[in-house]
DNA sequence: TGTACATCAGTGAACGCGCGTTCACTGATGTAC
DNA sequence: TGTACATCAGTGAACGCGCGTTCACTGATGTAC
C-alpha cells in the first residue's frame, strides 16, 4: 500500500512477469535466446528469484510452450469453424508460424518429448494436434480403419514444410501470401471436393 | 619422416581433420554442438591452431555446410536420373534429412543467408536447389511463364515438412517409411500422370 | 652439400563473457492468540 | 488491538563451466645461395 516509488521488495506477480519477459526473448531471438538470467534482468529482479517460481530453465520454457500450444490450438479450432475448414486451418497454421516464429520453433523443439511428465503441456499439445488431425482428416478418402490417413500426413507436411521454408529464409517472406494460396489451393481433399478452387486462387492472389 | 610416436608438431592435414571432427559433433548434437574448442580437442590440437585454417567459427560451419550442400545436390541429381524422378527426389530429400539431421538443420539455418559473400557455399546451395526445382517443376501443369510453379512449392513443402515432423519427433520415426510412401504417392504431378501409383504403394509399404 | 634465414603451423596462457545454479541471508507478509 | 512468530519471496555473492578469440611465442619446414 505504500506509495514509495522504489521497487517493492515483493514483486506481486513475478511468475507472469517472468513469462512475459521470456516470451519477449523468444520472439526476439528464438528458443536459444531465452535465459533465466536475462528474463530476471528484464523484470528487474535478481537471477535467484526465478527459482521461487520455476524449478529450472526448462520449466520456464515449458510454461512458454504451454501458452503457445493453447494459442495454437485455439487458432486451429477457430479455423475449424470456418466455411472451408481444411484451407482455413492450413492458413491458420502457416500464419501462426510466421507471426510467432520463436514460439513455433520452441513448440517443435525436443522440449516436448523431454517433458512427457508435464501433464498440462502434453494435454495442450495433444489438444492442438487432435484438432489439426480432425480438420485435416475430414476431407480424406482413406479407409476408416487406417492409423493416420495418408492425406492427413500430406496436408500436415505441406503446411509445416511451407512454414519452415519461409521461416528459414529459403523462400522469400515477401511472397509468403502467394505461396500460401498456392499450396492451399493444391491441398488434397480440397481439390477433389472443389475442383474450381485453384483457379479462383490464381485470379485473386491477395 | 621420424618414427617417433609422439604427435608431430605439424599435423599435416589439420583442416580436413577439423572438418571431420566438426562433422562428428554436428552428427551427434546438431549445429549448436559444433565448437572450435571441442573440434580442436578431438583432433588433439590447441584451440588456437584452428585459426590458422578458419577465420572464425562461422567459417568452420560454412565449410561443413558446403560439404552438406554438395552431398545433398549429388543425392538429388542421382534421383533425377531414376525412372520416376519426382518421387525418387522426394525420397532422396527425406532420406537425406533423416540420415543427416544435424547437417540438414545446419543447411537450413540462418548461416546461409548470413554468408552471401561465400561464393562456394552459395553456388553449392543454389546448385542443389536448382536440381530440386527442375525435378519438381517438371511434372507441373503450371503456365511456363510463372515464377515458381505452385506444384513445385507444394512438392518441396511436402518433403521438407515431413522431414521436419519426423526429425522433431512429432511423427514417430519408426513409421517414417510408411509416411514417406504416403506422401510420395500423393505427390502432385505424380498422381496425375500415374493414377494407379497410390494403390501400388498401399499394397507394398516397404 | 651445407648453411642462413624467411615462412609456416603450431603452442600456451590469458581475457572477458554469459550462463545455470547453489548458498546463506534478509525484508515483508499474514496469521494465532 | 497489539504482539510474536512462522512463512514466504526476495537479495547478493559466489561457483564452475565452456565458449570464442587474442597475444606473444616457438618449433618445423623449405628455399636460395
Amino acid at each position: 500500500m505504500s506509495t514509495s516509488n522504489r521497487p517493492a521488495y515483493h514483486h506481486g506477480a513475478l511468475r507472469p512477469a517472468l513469462i512475459a519477459a521470456a516470451r519477449a526473448l523468444l520472439d526476439e531471438g528464438g528458443p536459444d535466446a531465452v535465459g533465466l538470467r536475462e528474463a530476471a534482468r528484464r523484470v528487474g529482479v535478481s537471477p535467484t528469484a526465478t527459482y521461487r517460481h520455476f524449478e529450472d530453465k526448462e520449466a520456464l520454457l515449458a510454461a512458454l510452450a504451454l501458452d503457445g500450444f493453447r494459442e495454437f490450438g485455439a487458432a486451429l479450432a477457430a479455423a475449424e469453424r470456418a466455411p472451408e475448414p481444411l484451407s482455413a486451418m492450413g492458413e491458420a497454421y502457416v500464419d501462426f508460424a510466421l507471426a510467432k516464429p520463436g514460439m513455433f520453433r520452441l513448440m517443435f523443439s525436443p522440449l516436448l518429448s523431454a517433458r512427457h511428465d508435464d501433464e498440462a503441456l502434453q494435454a495442450a499439445a495433444s489438444a492442438a494436434f487432435t484438432t489439426l488431425a480432425r480438420g485435416v482428416g475430414a476431407g480424406s478418402d482413406a479407409p476408416p480403419g487406417a492409423q493416420i490417413p495418408a492425406a492427413a500426413i500430406a496436408a500436415w507436411s505441406l503446411v509445416h514444410g511451407l512454414s519452415h521454408l519461409i521461416l528459414d529464409g529459403v523462400l522469400p517472406r515477401a511472397e509468403a501470401e502467394t505461396f500460401k494460396q498456392a499450396i492451399l489451393g493444391l491441398a488434397p481433399g480440397e481439390r477433389d471436393a472443389h475442383g474450381q478452387r485453384r483457379a479462383d486462387m490464381a485470379e485473386e492472389p491477395r
